[in-house]
DNA sequence: GTAGGGTTAG
């Protein structure tokens, strides 16, 4: 763009940053930062808030960078502060956080649910529900925290009693009551509210699906990984490359070793997360000559994405073939040995 | 520009 001749306006930093919050380094953040001062972009304020926001993608240092700017900051709104709040929390710093929180001029629902969701990350309900009774409003971000953060306590009790008391319930507050219990080993009550969600005639999307299958893969709970199955079928349901990797790991985790490697073999797309997880399903519950197969084609399929997973799968399964190996050469030599004559 | 259920590893 610089070199055609095309001068960056105001729209072009949020966007640029946006784009520099994946693996991207600090240092390509720290630089169009130099750009933005001398271009002079400071006097709108979602350049500066966008750069706050990018900068607290990169830890304590990056938190720290975030915290400077904001202090020399002529103007700041509430997503600055908002913005700021949510690297410290990030970052698990909730003292400092939460200061900031108690200085704020003024709160909107977003400094709220940050805050919140600070707690719950630190696994500390009893503050989050403080915080939550403190609320002057709540909207379903609140109410999701809250829900999701008593099903991650395991404390299914608290999480039922705010599920209920929902004003306002839709997908996702199914999903997370449902896969909160299904995590949880309750068979009977992820069953039965999956039932009624089913009765409500709620449309499940691909959330929905991935949620409740993981949750059922933690705790083993193959009837409901099942019912979600037929669901899918039932009702031609498109599954995305995330949903078969979903349904792939349910069946291996549940047991179902042939059916994870069925559905692996039906998909018509894949990616590195389908390789690792039926590899590493048939590892730990298949049978490692498949494994080994697997894995060189996945070396001749994508070679490049091959990481720790992967090997760890890999030498998993080979150390289960030459185990197997040895031990049926050992019987066989033990046979020979009684056989034959003394 | 800031908050929310979400596939492998823990």
């Amino acid at each position: 763009m610089l070199n055609n001749g095309v001068f960056p306006d105001n729209f072009t930093y949020p966007f640029l940053l946006k784009a520099c919050s994946g693996p991207c380094s600090l240092k390509v953040v720290q630089m169009v930062h130099t750009q933005m001062i001398k271009l002079g972009f400071f006097g709108d304020i979602f350049v500066p808030n966008s750069l706050i926001d990018s900068y607290c993608n990169f830890g304590v240092i990056g938190v720290s960078s975030a915290r400077k700017l904001f202090v020399f900051m002529e103007d700041r709104d509430i997503v600055s502060w908002n913005s700021l709040i949510r690297g410290l929390v990030k970052g698990g710093n909730l003292k400092d956080a939460r200061q900031l929180f108690d200085e704020m001029p003024e709160k909107d629902a977003v400094s709220w649910n940050i805050m919140l969701d600070g707690y719950v990350k630190a696994k500390d309900m009893d503050a989050a529900f403080q915080l939550f009774e403190k609320m002057p409003e709540r909207n379903v971000v609140s109410w999701y925290t809250m829900v999701s953060g008593y099903t991650k306590a395991g404390d299914l009790d608290m999480a039922r009693l705010l599920f209920d008391k929902m004003p306002v319930k839709n997908l996702v507050s199914w999903t997370i009551i449902i896969s909160g219990y299904a995590g949880n080993g309750f068979t009977k009550e992820a069953i039965s509210l999956y039932n009624e969600m089913e009765s409500l005639g709620l449309k499940f999307d691909d959330g929905t699906i991935i949620s409740i299958l993981a949750a059922c893969a933690e705790s083993g709970l193959l009837t409901l990984g099942k019912r979600v199955r037929s669901a899918i079928v039932a009702t031609g349901f498109r599954c995305s490359v995330a949903v078969n990797n979903a349904l792939i790991d349910m069946y291996a985790k549940c047991g179902c070793a042939e059916k994870a490697l069925v559905v692996f073999q039906g998909m018509s797309e894949r990616d590195l997360v389908s390789w690792n997880t039926i590899i590493q399903g048939l590892a730990m519950h298949g049978d490692g000559v498949t494994t080994l197969k697997l894995f060189s084609r996945m070396k001749k399929v994508v070679f490049d994405l091959i990481n720790s997973l992967s090997l760890v799968s890999y030498v998993l399964a080979l150390t289960w073939v030459m185990l197997t190996r040895v031990l049926i050469i050992f019987i066989l030599w033990k046979g020979i040995m009684t056989l034959s004559p003394k």
